[in-house]
Formats: C-alpha cells, sequence, structure tokens
DNA sequence: GGAGTATATCGATGGATGTCAATATAGCGC
DNA sequence: GCGCTATATTGACATCCATCGATATACTCC
C-alpha cells in the first residue's frame, strides 16, 4: 500500500483537460471513473456533507456513525473508500478518529465535468 | 416507462445547495448518486467525450463502437444507461441513431460538487 | 418482398460492491 | 494489568453491473 498517492483525486484532475473537450484516453477514463465511483454512492455522499458541514470540516467517526442508519463497520469501511480515494483524510487524536475534507479534492472532479 | 422524466439529471440538481454546504438527506444522496453512477464507468465517460467532441455536441452510433473496444451490444446498453440518466438524448435519423448531450447536464452535476 | 445493414434487446455469466455479524486492535482510566 | 470504549478488519452473503453472444427490430435499397 505504500505506492498509493496521497490526493489521488487531485492529481488525476490535474492532468487533463475537461471532459467535453477532447475525448478522454482509456487511462484517463479509467481514473476520473475510479474517482466517481467512490463518491458514487448514498452514504458516501452523506458523510462528505456531513463533514463538509461540521467546524472545520472535519468530524469525528462518532458524529456519523448515526446520522446515516448504517452499522459502524459499514461507516468505517466508506470512510476507507473515500479516504483512499483522496477525499478525505483521516487523524487520530487519543481514542477517536477525525475524518476531513481534502481542501480542491470536490473541485478539481466539478471542473473535470464543467464545459466553460 | 413514461413516467421518466426527461431530464432527471437536471431536475435533481435544480433542487438542492452544494453538497458541502448542508448535509444531504437520504432522499438527495440517493438521487445524486443515481447521477454520479451513471457517468462513473470509464467507457460512459469515453462516450460522453467523444460526442461532446463531436460536431453540434452530436455523435452516431457507428461512430462510437468502433474507437471504445467494447462490443456493439455493450455500447448500446451504455448509451441507454446515459440516456435514462439525462446525460444524452436520442434522435434517430435513417437507420442511424444519432447522441447528443443534453446542455447543463454535466454542469448543473458539477454544481452540486462544488463548494464556491 | 428479400437481402443487407444499423441498432436494440435478451439471457447468461463473472466480477465488483454494500452490508452485516463477529472479531481484532488501540487507547483511556482505574 | 483489566475493563471499557472507539474504530478497524475479516469473512460471508446477496445484489448489482459490465460484458458478451445470440437474436430481434427497424430501416434502406434493389
Amino acid at each position: 500500500m505504500s505506492t498509493i498517492t496521497l490526493l489521488p483525486v487531485i492529481e488525476a484532475a490535474a492532468c487533463c483537460a475537461p471532459l467535453t473537450r477532447d475525448p478522454l484516453t482509456q487511462t484517463q477514463a479509467d481514473d476520473l471513473a475510479r474517482s466517481l465511483k467512490a463518491i458514487a454512492d448514498p452514504a458516501r455522499l452523506r458523510l462528505i456533507s456531513i463533514i463538509a458541514a461540521s467546524d472545520g470540516q472535519e468530524a469525528c467517526v462518532c458524529d456519523l456513525t448515526e446520522p446515516l442508519n448504517i452499522n459502524q463497520p459499514t461507516v468505517s469501511h466508506h470512510l476507507k473508500v473515500l479516504t483512499e480515494a483522496g477525499f478525505i483524510t483521516r487523524s487520530k487524536r487519543g481514542t477517536w478518529a477525525y475524518y476531513a475534507l481534502v481542501p480542491g479534492a470536490l473541485d478539481s472532479i466539478a471542473r473535470l465535468l464543467t464545459s466553460a
């Protein structure tokens, strides 16, 4: 796992023109699809939106488990997917784990979809 | 199938604030996830980008089958998914089917992901 | 109408994925 | 160390999904 980049989303987005300017290569399409798959899930979208609306765009797992009506292991799984995709980061403070939005990660994906 | 809205993407996007402003409700998350799932596939992203780069942002199926290295039924399937999600529209002229981008569909999704 | 072409649909299949219960790990306070 | 709490991991399971071959549909031209 040591070869995973820290911010795969932003890296993937930095490379290329908007989706609508030129046909994507297979590799570009694979990368963008991977990022989109990570957020194309209701539970993960809600997690992102709760984190984003929290103080400092950071939230404790203990505040994320209850409002989603899914079990704790499932929340943990979704947070891992979002982290590996580069949308959030994890920092542990004592017993608690805090997840924070990666600034610009969502924006860089959005830019790829925007034609203007 | 008569109850399907013509532009589900844009309708879903018109209703709500950016993902990062307030926590999403379950319904909002479901809708947005459905739209994102439709484009979270390499083949469909490439289809969109080829259509977008074509004259009048419209392309014939005959021009979409070859460059993707996937079989014709699979291309047809992906085009259907994109159509039902409201990203493209289909118009038949003679023997050929043309698919065109729905203006603003991608943009409205992008706006939901943008914080600014 | 019949042959040929373009596109869509059907059915099957292998692989990915969301969810859970059970368990493991890790930190805290006594 | 021991119990307690918070979070992560594992393994299993059911469902979804991308892809394909085969076939159906629809249009054109002769």
